[in-house]
DNA sequence: CAGATAAGTTAGTGAATACTAACTATCTGA
DNA sequence: TCAGATAGTTAGTATTCACTAACTTATCTG
């Protein structure tokens, strides 16, 4: 439901109601319960709809091939756009309702975030593996260094209001990270 | 107020009700309307309270003079130790409240955050003066993929149930981002 | 010791908000 | 044509929660 998530980015994911969400799409509020039993399974699907869009973000991204380094970035990058062309998915990421409330969502995203981890694993150790990287890279860590810059990037554009360029900033986080994984001498 | 942060953890931050606070204290809720005009108050509380907290750890974890990598190091130790001795912390970063509610407490973290930047920007920009770094390195750019790192790392120890020991794999990561940052050949 | 102040009590209010009940209109397929 | 499903309506309820009113009690102060 985009118009969930849109409503999500202006209030608070847990300060959407549904009175909110009926008077958007232009029906009663009780009406929003002809669709959903709870108002839990709105949250669920969002979470089915997110996992699918990214999903199909990062499928695009690693379409064809590329060395290591340029295959990560082209990953993180992807999900960046991804996140940027989601509005209210932060906010998500970040609530209660995932945190805490509602364990259908959270296993939705968890299982998200660790494909997405997998991916950037499998680059990093092809290229550690091809001596592009410095061979005493742990793929999983360095994985999860790049997931930290998308992350916190996407946190603090967030907190600035979305002030700033996201994927030039971006992109030049992830150019200074990566460099720092590569073998000395190349 | 320890007892809002620790309750906050629990339930999280925007489901804190003052009657839990009332209760946890052992007086009745209208009681905490004595101490505090609007609940939103009490956040501000806790505001300057974690203010003066991180500030304190990292003035501690700077005390002796050391090289800029190990002194980068220590004082992003510092923040990992500091977040796992304040149970709730990462809730209120991530929070509602902090993000959209109360202006007075995030301007509160975002001032306690942009200190921390400034202490990494220095030691980098020592760093890349001294040679230990790359010449090319962004000292601000730097300072912020080191706090991705904390702020990742945190948010995935506290989404896991603070499984895992928070310490010992902040000092890896760590060990893996800075070791990029070094000039190469040292 | 009087008076003020601080800190508590009980009782209650108004606003939100998820969700239900009961009814109605429209479409679809046998 | 008509039975049933689908999707809407209005009206209302139970609960939660920040906050107030009015009163009491303990502590401090001049």
């Amino acid at each position: 439901m985009g118009c969930a998530l849109r409503l999500a980015d202006k209030v608070g994911p847990d300060r959407l109601t549904t009175d909110m969400i009926a008077r958007e799409i232009g029906i009663t509020q009780p009406a929003i319960f002809r669709h959903f039993a709870r108002k839990e399974e709105i949250w669920n699907a969002v979470g089915v709809r997110l996992g699918e869009k990214f999903a199909a973000a990062w499928q695009a991204a690693s379409a064809d091939e590329r060395p290591p380094a340029d295959a990560i970035k082209a990953l993180a990058l992807a999900q960046i756009g991804a996140i940027r062309s989601t509005p209210g998915l932060i906010g998500v990421l970040f609530s209660r309702q995932l945190h805490v409330d509602n364990k259908a969502l959270r296993s939705a995203i968890n299982s998200s975030q660790r494909a997405f981890h997998a991916l950037l694993s499998d680059a990093f150790r092809t290229g550690v593996a091809s001596g592009e990287f410095r061979p005493d890279l742990e793929p999983s860590d360095a994985a999860f260094l790049v997931i930290s810059v998308v992350q916190s990037l996407a946190l603090r554009w967030s907190l600035a209001g979305k002030s700033f360029d996201l994927a030039s900033e971006a992109a030049r986080l992830l150019d200074a990270q990566i460099v720092g994984f590569r073998s000395q001498g190349r």
